[in-house]
DNA sequence: TTGTAAGCGTTATCAA
DNA sequence: TTGATAACGCTTACAA
């Protein structure tokens, strides 16, 4: 009772191997009656195709591997889920590596997926830069890149949000909605679409002569404890603060909570706009004003993008913008 | 500049390529020089194994398959993202497929995944009964259930949160706070933990002489449009309900905000527990209880048992049950 | 301790 | 239109 191989369709089927192999790729020639007859073998034995073989025989594995910080943020799940849907529809499987942001990881996991001869990579986000290392010249895997600055942007495709876009649209709502003193809440663990971000601050800020200096920027850190007391130094040193655009939703959730807690009345005194438009945003009290990000083109637009690299793997260079939509709610309300 | 194999490694050390599978994989005899010589070169020449040929050989994939509804739902990204890791210190990959709930995609699923000759398999809630199908008596692929009834026990390892006991704790207290119409809700597309959590709602309410019926169980659809039609309905049906168990966080908080737009005070007139303890749970208005999971030891414990199986194929028929945790927030306070 | 060689399931080349 | 066969990179008897 072992598995059926082309061997034994081939023998029920009276035909070689090789026929078997052809009816099943659909490349080559044959008769219609053998399709027929071998195709009837195949759906009475339950056959399987080895994908270990065929990856072996062919070196293509129609496996892509997928580089991602923390899938248990929104935004993250949301983009891979997305990816995995339009891949496997083209017939790919999808390993996805939880870096947990932690570089050595990342390399191990570069490693095993170049073992399992991975046809392409979809690298989302992480701090540094990235680039492939190809060492001793090994096959050349095409990627992409989602929110993470390449390092060399010609050996691939850069695809991200217009977080620059979002950050600047976000701020001048803030300042239309009569914020004097608007700040960026970022954490000091930045991420390439961080910094962008705080371009587009910093931008729309000297659009409106407002000044950038210290008192714009606030920089938390991990753990919610810690947060407070920063944000407590904070707004004693800069009591005027009436405006926040935060890096995500989850860290404008955080300061809701702490300014609730020092008595600030949202969004009457201080309005907050998040970024990533994640579901919470409909829970929180007052719901939250977001950034959103269109996380089906972004994903759409890399599968597509990898699977057209896979094909033509000179046609690097790109970098590829998704606009952005703010989502007003009650947080910015005047 | 091709890819560099076990015959390189040989000719480059002047061994044979047994020798050199020998070292690599640390089994046979050789000689502390030959393992030296053997190593320095395969460290020179940034060797990596080439996985297709050693599974195609062995039969063994070093890869496990995960079958999970939905990888954007907090719960099911969270143990994913615990067991990948754990799995991944122990030298496994890890395929992640996400089904959707779709039947025909879950089957799509495990045909590829055993043509990639997966070593194990997980499969995480969903609808209706698990069971393999082993038609044709192929290589028979060991799999671990979590929150999903195997349809023959004794054919895997069943691993759940206690959602019996999660459900009963929480309905006592939603009756000790002084709830004297306690409600459970739950979606219509029900899983197999969510009719446990009505069964240890259902006891509660018996246990303290409370009636069971129609009057005790909301049921919901998506949209939250249909949802919150559903709920005023209900309301208006039996405006005595004072005490809501929701079967997860997601249902809770859209409750949470349906009741404020029919203008209840939570939790003076109405007490909130929901499921899950999802990050969310802190930021809504007033912050949810909620019943924890422990996704650290569901996904530790699925991992290790998985493995344990793939070495012990016979060892099955075990049900595992998961302690849960009663977190009390603001929604059921007094 | 080491080497030789068969074989895992495919695909692709070459002949028929 | 088909078939025989080599080759992909690795492991593992069996020999030496």
């Amino acid at each position: 009772m072992k598995k059926v191989s082309v061997k034994d369709i081939a023998a029920l089927s009276g035909v070689s191997v090789a026929t078997v192999s052809r009816v099943i790729n659909n490349n080559g020639r044959f008769s219609e009656e053998t399709r027929k007859k071998v195709l009837k073998v195949i759906e009475e034995t339950g056959y399987e195709m080895n994908y270990s073989a065929k990856t072996l025989r062919t070196n293509k594995s129609y496996t892509i591997g997928i580089l991602v910080p923390d899938i248990s943020n929104y935004f993250f799940a949301d983009v891979v889920q997305k990816i995995e849907f339009t891949l496997f529809e083209k017939g790919y499987s999808t390993i996805i590596c939880n870096t947990g942001r932690d570089e050595k990881k990342e390399m191990d996991y570069l490693k095993v997926l170049q073992g399992k001869g991975v046809d392409g990579l979809i690298v989302i986000s992480g701090a540094e830069e990235f680039s492939f290392d190809y060492t001793e010249a090994k096959k050349e895997i095409p990627y992409i890149c989602i929110d993470r600055e390449p390092k060399d942007k010609s050996q691939t495709t850069f695809i991200s949000s217009n977080h620059y876009q979002g950050a600047f649209e976000a701020t001048e709502q803030l300042i239309k909605l009569g914020c004097t003193h608007p700040i960026f809440a970022v954490l000091n663990r930045k991420s390439t679409s961080a910094k962008t971000r705080l371009a587009g601050f910093k931008d729309a800020l000297n659009k409106h002569s407002f000044t950038f200096n210290e008192a714009s920027v606030l920089y938390l850190d991990n753990p919610p404890a810690k947060m407070k007391q920063q944000t407590q130094t904070f707004f004693t040193n800069y009591p005027e603060t009436n405006g926040i655009l935060a890096t995500n939703d989850t860290i404008a959730l955080e300061l809701l909570n702490i300014l609730h807690a020092m008595n600030y009345k949202i969004p009457e005194q201080i309005k907050v706009i998040g970024f990533d438009d994640s579901p919470i945003t409909n829970y929180s009290s007052p719901p939250l004003s977001s950034v959103q990000q269109d996380t089906a083109k972004i994903a759409d637009t890399a599968a597509n993008h990898l699977l057209h690299l896979i094909q033509h793997p000179n046609e690097t260079g790109q970098t590829l913008m998704i606009p952005v939509h703010l989502i007003l709610r009650q947080s910015s309300a005047v």
